[in-house]
DNA sequence: AAGGCATCCAACCGCAGCTAT
DNA sequence: GATAGCTGCGGTTGGATGCCT
């Protein structure tokens, strides 16, 4: 498998394009095509490599590019498709008209992979990350700030403490939960402990965290996690991703039935076993559509995971963990005021 | 106003896969 | 089958720009 030596070869222009240059290359593409891009150069008249050509007419040049800043529906999909895809920069481009696999890459890593950070969750593998008492100290200090802010430091910092310790080993059981409700992306690229295929899920752990998530006294003393204290939505149209399921709204019989609750989840994880992997229950069902942007009217989980995201936001609603723990939490990442809270 | 720092993004580098010989 | 050449892809870099002190 040999290298290309044109990028090594002395003598030809590197660096920014000027206007000239680019003027010569589009000139030619326009009339001939690109054809051989190791030939282009010198049938173009330019001093670069065919590399440095093609790079620039892919990423700059070619007509059909949409320039300026990514809409929501956009990010959404480039979320929707790198859980799926992984850094496959120009199978992500393929689905979105005008972008390039360069532009995508870059939109990742300069915004969305730090909010995915920020947010806890592993922007490799879109879940929440496991190593979350690494930042308590960081959260901690966070909260610890804004109680002094909200009511003058009555509390001190060793009952603070522990009871944050407390609250982020709620939510590291909620987020791992969830984290096992999730569908796992096609190539099952996770680190050890990520569930691998739907029996990985059907272990007590699974149920004794249900067990322990439900039985936590969300009426007395409820957990807040830094930054999230929302409040109900009132205003439907204001959430950016309304197509989704209501979770502050959805109300189940059993809202403050805690039994009921476990009975419930319990009871969709037998119908998905029951049913098999292929179940049109089952949530770890990928879309294998190479046509995966989703609709606004398309982007409701299949059954299992809406019923049992539900569940789960009907317990963080009323806990205060709203915002984190529900299935669709990827689009939280877009709504500003939750992210702006946190940071 | 100026210097330092952070962010953005165009462009480069090097590897991998495919094809031709 | 081995080798060479070409193209595409993903990671990284560095200059330009903006923001902060």
């Amino acid at each position: 498998m040999g290298r290309s030596p044109c990028c090594d070869e002395s003598g030809l222009k590197k660096g920014p394009w000027t206007p000239e240059e680019d003027q010569k290359l589009m000139n030619y593409i326009q009339k001939n095509g690109h054809g051989s891009w190791r030939a282009l150069p010198k049938l173009a008249g330019l001093n670069r490599c065919g590399k440095s050509c093609r790079l620039r007419w892919t990423n700059y040049l070619r007509p059909d590019i949409k320039r300026g800043k990514f809409s929501q529906e956009e990010e959404q999909t480039i979320l929707n498709l790198h859980s799926i895809l992984g850094n496959k920069w120009s199978a992500i481009a393929s689905h979105l008209p005008g972008r390039t696999d360069n532009e995508i890459k870059n939109f990742w890593n300069t915004h969305l992979k730090k909010k995915l950070i920020q947010m806890g969750f592993d922007p490799m593998t879109h879940r929440p990350r496991t190593d979350i008492f690494s930042s308590l100290p960081h959260l901690l200090a966070l909260v610890n700030l804004k109680e002094l802010l909200d009511h003058g430091g009555h509390t001190s910092w060793d009952e603070q403490a522990v009871r944050l310790q407390a609250e982020a080993a709620q939510m590291a059981r909620l987020q791992y939960l969830q984290c096992l409700l999730q569908p796992p992306p096609a190539n099952n690229s996770f680190g050890a402990g990520s569930p691998s295929n739907l029996n990985d899920i059907t272990d007590m752990e699974t149920i004794n965290l249900l067990s322990s998530l439900c039985s936590y006294q969300l009426d007395q003393n409820p957990p807040q996690y830094p930054g999230a204290n929302f409040e109900p939505v009132q205003d439907h149209n204001s959430i950016p991703f309304s197509h989704l399921p209501d979770l502050q709204t959805y109300q189940t019989p059993s809202l403050n039935n805690n039994k009921d609750m476990v009975n419930q989840a319990e009871d969709q994880f037998a119908v998905v076993l029951s049913q098999g992997q292929n179940s049109p229950n089952n949530p770890w069902n990928i879309p294998s559509s190479s046509n995966t942007t989703p609709s606004p009217t398309s982007m409701a989980p299949p059954v299992a995971e809406t019923s049992i995201s539900n569940t789960m936001g009907d317990a963080c609603s009323t806990s205060s963990f709203g915002g984190v723990a529900n299935s669709a939490w990827s689009e939280l990442l877009l709504e500003d005021s939750f992210f702006n809270e946190i940071a």
